[in-house]
DNA sequence: CCTCATAAATAATACATGTTATATAATACA
DNA sequence: TGTATTATATAACATGTATTATTTATGAGG
């Protein structure tokens, strides 16, 4: 038989940076194969078909961004650099922001659910500390945080237009202060 | 000539009904032709095209959305009442709030644009009386309660499931309360 | 009553996309 | 060396959508 020109990987990267760079609409099997150089062929052999390449794209993408944020969060204030990292990758990660926070999420039936998912334990204990308060006050801060950055993600995302980082550095710095002082 | 059998106005009311219950990937020309039980042709003898159609959609949206939230605005607590009715406006009317607001916006530059986009002066001005603020103060509030707002919207938009309209009528409030203290 | 302007229907065209059927050719292995 | 396997190409098919061309027939005005 002949050995093997294009993997599963290759398409998966291609199709990955297709929707980084120009949005999942892109995410065709044409685009795909003429960016391979290949015909649509070997997709079809590594993915069931296009709905189970898209699965494997938002996993990815889901990869990628829980890095992007891990790389950005500061140890000695882990809620500011984490709000501010969900904000950053809205603007400069726009196409795959709208991919996995725009379209259907999970099916979230409360905001402790959306803590449950979006939240980092440890984080909360180790706040909890810091901040000398119980850790369920800790807890609405956190979905509190969560959503207003998730306000500031979305306007921009959706926007078009830029806000500067320190703007909205600035502004989650206030929402932040006021969701403390509240539990105060 | 034969008389007028299909109107323009039938046309859009279609249209927006499709968008509204269906959402707007399924209002193309087929569909509408169909609703109305005629050809596709009045369609494309009242509206240039599919896109001019789209707008005309967008506008007969943001018309139902002004109305929606304005009458559920409280003269006595205008800007809670506000947050509220965007929220209901994104859980049971998600489709319309997608096309208004989970698509491409005007193109925001800072976060004053939101307020001059969204914001109501006149509320500005009484709110500032109310609680003995200056204006920008004020303003500063109004600005971080859309956020906020936003982004209980979006994730109830996107989320699929519903969350409880006390649950996000309480969390609103505190998000107002803090917002409010965090000025004083 | 005729005729013509035109609203609407019918039907064709163009194009994009997903998917599948068939053909080709490279190579592992007998 | 020959053959069977299979990766990939070529090309077809199905479907959905927008758009346009052509036809039909209605009713206003002469």
């Amino acid at each position: 038989m002949p050995k093997q020109r294009i993997t599963k990987q290759m398409i998966l990267d291609v199709a990955f940076n297709l929707a980084r760079e120009k949005g999942y609409e892109q995410v065709v099997v044409k685009n795909i194969a003429d960016e391979i150089g290949c015909s649509v062929q070997p997709i079809y052999s590594y993915f069931e078909n296009m709905e189970s390449l898209k699965e494997t794209v938002i996993g990815a993408a889901m990869q990628f961004y829980n890095s992007f944020i891990y790389t950005r969060v500061q140890k000695d204030s882990i809620l500011e650099s984490m709000a501010k990292a969900n904000v950053a990758f809205a603007k400069y990660e726009t196409n795959l922001f709208k991919l996995l926070f725009l379209q259907k999420l999970n099916g979230l039936n409360s905001f402790n659910d959306i803590y449950e998912w979006m939240g980092d334990k440890q984080a909360t204990a180790q706040l909890s500390k810091k901040l000398e308060l119980p850790e369920d006050k800790v807890k609405e801060i956190y979905i509190m945080l969560i959503i207003f950055t998730h306000g500031v993600a979305t306007m921009i995302a959706t926007g078009g237009a830029t806000i500067a980082d320190e703007e909205s550095a600035e502004i989650l710095e206030k929402a932040y202060n006021a969701f403390i002082k509240l539990q105060k």
